[in-house]
RNA sequence: GCGCCAGUAGCUCAGCUGGAUAGAGCAUUCGCCUUCUAAGCGAACGGUCGGGGGUUCGAAUCCCUCUUGGCGCGCCA
């Protein structure tokens, strides 16, 4: 509902077509049939929406020609500026002074929670997000589910959904024996201590190469990994040092971001979690054992069998998951659960959702594995053991020093350049990442992702800038008692954009795809800057507060799009 | 071999639940800063929607099939 200056209530724009056409069907449609069948016209000259009558053909049997001419007499024309029967279309052209006041006011009245919807009712979702493997660096890979979780996190809150963001940090598993293997075979400990990080993935490739011409060494790097289980003092503190080092690496990419964590309860949190289930699945009779090996037999599920444990008694990623899908749903009663993670684990996601269901958890259902593209480099599967890696942070970095280059060739005298630079530079590269369907792979160049012309991130913030400066010029409080209606063609396109937030919130949530948000913001600013670009906003005459106005709710909505898809704005740039 | 994902303009991609002449950005070419931030605006150029069948009044969109590429397929995560 929409109350404009007048007090009148006006409606979502589809349902009030929908509920004019109505009651003229002779009941051939039902209201959300109808709702759904209303388009935007291909040309915005035939009209703001359609109603294509093709349906109606059959009830009515006469030709959908006849029909929609029929309509457009028995309709109340004076609800809209203008109905036509084109074919077998009809046209409506909104009234552009009453929904543009009812729309600016609006948002005005809400700020940033416009476009809010209570879909979720408060309801609890888990969200496991980003997880990068301590001991190595966080890669290109992991900005995809760090920052579409982020995203999605967001829009789930914006619906009023309790997005709890956890990241499952990779801080156990069998490559630590290895790790801790090479480095006591070759680790200089000054040389760790001095660059952890890259020292200690050196180590790691530098086992692979070696473990090639020699078997042993995966012998070796078994038995230390099960000494880590079995807490031996001194292969525990070097895995407690590999830990802390690269949490402390990990957090400096967060900030860049400007992401929080509610929870980092990693793999090795649940260590002591997984005898329960798989106990459970031993006395229900679900698994089996299979060449010495623990499994779960899913060819009922046309699915490979699900490794429990492997055959020298350690565990595996299925277990681990088993049991924080077990914790989660105990800790946060969650209505769903949320698992940002690539597209080629979902086979995974799969056998862990059947493997719950044979175990009597119906809630498995509620578990969401949201998959995302794969990024090559050079067309190649990015892989730390095979030193195949493009770091995250020299990404964004690479990508704020351009900004700050940009800002001193465009903007010398601007205040806070640091600032900007970090703001803009971390938005090219967020933006790059969520502007696509988010099951599209791509491979990496960064020339593609430091761009800051066209369809980019900085173009949508610096949009948001041209428009705060409109604003602080205009120097005044806008008057909302006054009527602030616009009629024409440019602001129109610019109403119609806002007015269609919360449709475009709606289908991102439920498709868990920022990418509709990342379009959306897309469109609108480019409306915008073509308003700004062919009328005299700061003019002064009868329609100057309307029009700044309008400048002001595009902000808002620029503004709270941008943080949907957690891309900081700023006021100049 | 089986499964999942994808094939739309030179490049990167949109196209929402099938609907009116298939749209953006980049690149190329050409206009627009003595007036609100040119990271902008305007215009031009550019497509047998991977191929072939089918369903439908209507298919880039749904079904089948073929083809090309990516990923995955019991002791990695």
């Amino acid at each position: 509902m929409y109350t404009g200056k007048d007090g009148e209530k006006i409606m979502n724009q589809r349902e009030f077509i929908a509920e004019s056409i109505l009651p003229h069907l002779d009941g051939a449609l039902d209201r959300e049939t109808l709702i759904n069948l209303i388009e935007i016209p291909t040309n915005s000259e035939f009209g703001d929406f359609a109603f294509p009558v093709f349906v109606l053909a059959k009830h009515f049997k006469k030709s959908p020609n006849i029909i929609a001419e029929e309509l457009v007499k028995e309709l109340d024309h004076t609800k809209f500026d203008e109905i036509t029967a084109v074919g077998p279309y009809l046209n409506f052209k909104i009234d552009r002074a009453k929904f543009s006041d009812a729309v600016i006011h609006k948002v005005l009245e809400e700020g940033s929670d416009y476009g809010n919807v209570d879909l979720g009712k408060g309801g609890n979702v888990p969200i496991d997000m980003s997880s990068p493997n301590i001991a190595k660096p966080m890669s290109l890979g992991h900005l995809r589910s760090t920052v579409i979780g982020e995203s999605i996190a967001r829009i789930q809150e914006k619906i009023n959904y309790n997005p709890i963001r956890i990241n499952h940090l990779g801080d156990w598993g069998t490559q630590f024996g290895k790790l801790i293997v090479a480095y006591r075979e070759w680790g200089d400990p000054e040389l760790v201590a001095e660059n952890p990080i890259k020292e200690l993935v050196e180590l790691y490739v530098e086992f692979h190469i070696k473990a090639e011409l020699d078997p042993s060494l995966e012998i070796k790097a078994r038995e230390v990994f099960r000494q880590l289980e079995d807490h031996e003092p001194e292969v525990e503190r070097l895995w407690n040092w590999f830990k802390d080092e690269s949490i402390k690496e990990f957090e400096r990419v967060y900030d860049l971001l400007d992401i929080k964590f509610d929870y980092h309860t990693g793999e090795s949190f649940y260590n002591d979690k997984m005898d329960e289930v798989v106990d459970e699945l031993a006395e229900k009779g679900i698994s089996e054992v299979d060449d010495g090996a623990i499994i779960v037999n899913l060819d009922d599920e046309d699915l490979p069998p699900a490794l429990i444990k492997k055959s020298d008694g350690a565990s595996l990623y299925l277990t681990r998951d088993l049991a924080t899908a077990y914790y989660r749903k105990r800790t946060f009663d969650f209505t769903k659960s949320l698992y940002v993670v690539g597209n080629e684990q979902s086979n995974h996601f799969k056998q862990l959702k059947a493997v719950l269901k044979k175990l009597g958890r119906d809630w498995s259902d509620d578990m969401i594995h949201i998959p995302f593209g794969l990024i090559t480099f050079e067309g190649k599967k990015l892989s730390t053991r095979h030193g195949n890696t493009v770091l995250l942070e020299d990404v964004l970095q690479e990508s704020i020093n351009l900004a700050h280059d940009l800002i001193e060739e465009k903007n010398p005298n601007l205040e806070n350049k640091d600032e900007v630079a970090r703001k803009v530079g971390v938005g090219a590269v967020v933006y790059h990442d969520l502007k696509n369907d988010r099951m599209n792979s791509f491979d990496f160049k960064l020339e593609d992702i430091v761009q800051f012309e066209g369809d980019t991130g900085p173009y949508v913030q610096y949009t948001y800038s041209r428009a705060r400066s409109l604003i602080e010029k205009y120097g005044k409080e806008i008057n909302r008692e006054h009527m602030l209606s616009l009629t024409d063609d440019y602001s129109w396109q610019v109403i119609k954009a806002i007015q269609d937030y919360e449709r475009n919130i709606i289908r991102a949530a439920n498709e868990y795809e920022p990418s509709i948000i990342a379009k959306y913001v897309m469109e609108l600013a480019r409306t915008f800057n073509k308003y700004y670009g062919n009328v005299k906003i700061l003019e002064d005459n009868d329609e100057l507060e309307a029009r700044i106005a309008l400048v002001e709710a595009t902000s808002i909505v620029l503004k709270d799009a941008l943080r949907l898809l957690a891309i900081e704005t700023a006021e100049n740039m």
